[in-house]
DNA sequence: TCAAAAGTGTTCACCGTACACCCATGG
DNA sequence: CCATGGGTGTACGGTGAACACTTTTGA
């Protein structure tokens, strides 16, 4: 037996996705929007979004929308907030759950980005976007830096192999501030999750710098411990 | 001229709100539960929740919910998650959206209570309670937990004079566990957003202890300056 | 041989923590 | 006068921040 709430107004439930990628040649933070090419807003530049369908929670709403448009699966989301302003959606009654992913900029299908029309933005050279996507930037951007700052999850920007001198760059463009050499490096060994390849990578200096990755094991130890604490 | 999103499932939007008071009585955290009274779970302990309307943010729709049931307004509350299992209400698919509040417990109105068969439970005493909110408390509780570390909402749980035995009595409680009493007052007095008053209470002891009261302007702009970096 | 990036340690200030004694008062 | 809770300061270890020189090697 089933009972239904009558009378209560429904609602169109969406995700937006912020997705951050690290550019490694540039060493810039980059954000991937789509062209949108449906009405409200069609040909406006707009974070990567969908509708919550009935057979599936939000998380998995989330998780869908990135695959779509990125390929990628088991990528690091973190749920923002929910964006429900009366008139977000000029169109209909819409409230948003705002999500934001990292992935490794390299692994994603160029179809995909071709099929929706969607372009890599350097995050200081972001167009305006539609509704109040602008708001969940910066909320994603705000959220990310403190993140970072305790948790490591910097490393699902970078690829499987990576040199100190790109964390570092990376840990600077999130921050947007220059860090110290020795203390960044220190603080990242004082992590101790990475290992030390004998491998070095030649192509930024002579002298070569040696490649790290991450200990898998050890760093979902240290997420799960620390999630359970930040919740 | 409008466009509306067909074929999109719509989903009722409902917020849940875990209601947190300090019983000074007891020196214990309590949490505000009310006994449904419309089915599904008719009879069963709930947090107090409703749905969101139309003409409301979500923000909106919390404090309502939490206004009816305790006639209180301009209340701490912070958004927690979204709930959104596909079977977590029987009735019908419902995404929730969980926040808590933090009330001094001697201000609500005692005739709501009534009202909507509310009742105030110890934390450790809680019945189950229907769906996912057993869910949504814990989560709550580690959120609170983190959040006092880092910024001063404490005193949204006293009354407007309280003691610093109080303030303490209050972060155990949240914490559960003792702390230091001299380290404890040295933290809470590098906050600088307390002035104590020369007015002392006897009523915990013959000596008598001074009674503080926040400095709203201070309170205020630490509150703020604070959120900026965690969001 | 030199330019350009890689790699590496020490010092200091501050903060959180551990820890114990005297004070005031009502009964 | 004593039992009860109130009020207060110091010493130590750990952590984050400032800071400069040597190494390697391709051009």
């Amino acid at each position: 037996m089933t009972y239904k709430y009558k009378h209560e107004d429904k609602a169109l439930v969406a995700v937006d996705c912020i997705i951050f990628g690290f550019d490694q040649e540039e060493e810039v933070l980059k954000i991937l929007l789509i062209k949108r090419d449906f009405k409200p807003s069609k040909g406006k530049w707009s974070l990567m979004g969908g509708f919550l369908k009935t057979n599936e929670t939000i998380d998995d709403a989330a998780t869908r929308v990135l695959c779509t448009l990125t390929g990628l699966q088991e990528v690091y989301m973190e749920q923002l907030s929910v964006f429900s302003e009366v008139d977000r959606d000029p169109a209909e009654r819409t409230i948003s759950v705002a999500y934001y992913a990292l992935i490794n900029i390299g692994d994603h299908k160029k179809d995909l980005i071709k099929k929706y029309s969607a372009q890599w933005f350097d995050l200081s050279e972001m167009p305006h976007l539609i509704f109040d996507h602008d708001l969940m930037v910066d909320h994603a951007i705000k959220r990310l830096k403190y993140r970072i700052s305790v948790q490591p999850i910097g490393f699902e920007l970078l690829p499987e192999k990576f040199t100190m001198r790109q964390v570092k760059k990376l840990y600077e463009a999130i921050l947007s501030e220059e860090l110290d050499k020795r203390n960044f490096v220190k603080k990242i060994h004082s992590m101790e999750i990475l290992e030390r390849l004998d491998e070095k990578d030649k192509r930024s200096s002579k002298k070569g710098s040696y490649l790290f990755r991450v200990k898998k094991d050890k760093y979902r130890r240290k997420m799960d411990k620390e999630h359970e604490f930040n919740a």
